[in-house]
DNA sequence: AGTTAAAGCAACTATTTGTTGCATTAGTGG
DNA sequence: CCACTAATGCAACAAATAGTTGCTTTAACT
């Protein structure tokens, strides 16, 4: 009561254990339930809560607005569902991850995932972008260092250009043509891929 | 009054014209700035309406939905801003065709385009998606007319495949890795497909 | 074991959504 | 120009959702 600590406000500890893991899990596992089952427009706090079994005003208070918390649940799908691969040569790596991709888009949340990308780019959470396009490109490291190392590409290669060449044909047959992306799709890219950009050997 | 026309609803005659028309320009408007302002959130019927200076009320009973209601808006402005292109070669057809698909991109109403064409793939618009890509790939049926019949291209190609394989990265770059889209990469993707597709002269 | 984040609970207001009956305007065909 | 009526304007609804807040309870950390 005294005067002398009416400015301490010693910054909160976290605790971001136990309960509160969990609850992110359920709310994580609600929001992509329900991006499968009715979109984005399905992602409402109140459906979230309810499907999570988790108080509303828990949502608000974690996080007023609704897009960081989606993106939260979406990169951490991303992340668990991006397995790393190392087949020995960066055709392998490039086509295992491009079928990694694939499979990942033409399952039910395929759809959800590039809504929500895109979403983000229309300034309804400004940064949330950078902060998925950012996590995607960390987890791709290992698969460029390999091939830098092992002399299949030059070293100072634009790694974001090679992915946007390879991946843009992937997101758009299915999330714009509406068409499904097969194995020959993929192969297609990565010979142009590496026709274009691996070193000869 | 008799009982021989209790059946007979001789379907309402539309009425494009004069104001119909007028109020669906006003409508369209609203919606593309709002999508520029606020993204897919801020396009509620109230603010399309207030916007528009339209009631709410004609909205919902023009469509309740207001995904069609949107879709609508974005087909007009594809269609408004994809000039057909004539240059005489296939490469330069794909060229201004994906220098024109930039422009869009890079403005400010290309995140809001992607956004919503990914989202109709999600089940929030039933058909709508559909409606949207055959609506683009009309638009370049005759820049591969042209291309076949002047024996540039192969007359059994996969006009889908080969836009897709083309506007993918353009997408793809500039709204997942969030980076410009610049006449190098437009080149880059120019010389692509054409070195993978074009019969040799 | 004590401290205190963090989640639960409950009540509340404001906003948005979706609907409907009636009045008014104006496109269309005669 | 007139009559008909589709289309919009207007206004008043109920229902759902969005946010916010004070208090209680639980349980993560030291």
């Amino acid at each position: 009561m005294s005067d002398t600590d009416v400015m301490e406000r010693p910054t909160p500890q976290k605790r971001p254990g136990g309960r509160t893991a969990e609850v992110t899990r359920r709310i994580h596992e609600a929001i992509l339930e329900l991006l499968v089952e009715g979109g984005i427009d399905a992602c409402t706090f109140q459906n979230i809560a309810s499907r999570a079994g988790v108080e509303r005003s828990t949502l608000y208070r974690r996080n007023p607005d609704r897009w960081p918390t989606i993106i939260d649940a979406i990169i951490d799908f991303a992340e668990r569902e991006t397995a790393p691969h190392d087949t020995g040569t960066f055709r392998g790596d490039l086509t295992a991850t491009l079928r990694n991709l694939a499979r990942a888009l033409n399952g039910p949340l395929g759809p959800a995932l590039i809504t929500v990308a895109a979403a983000l780019q229309t300034g309804v959470a400004p940064g949330q972008g950078e902060r998925f396009w950012a996590s995607r490109m960390e987890r791709l490291g290992p698969m460029f260092d390999g091939a830098i190392a092992r002399g299949e590409l030059r070293d100072n290669v634009d790694r974001e250009a090679i992915f946007s060449m390879a991946a843009g044909p992937i997101y758009f047959r299915r999330l714009i043509a509406a068409k499904p992306v097969g194995d020959d799709w993929v192969r297609l890219v990565v010979d142009e891929i590496c026709g274009r950009y691996c070193l000869e050997n």
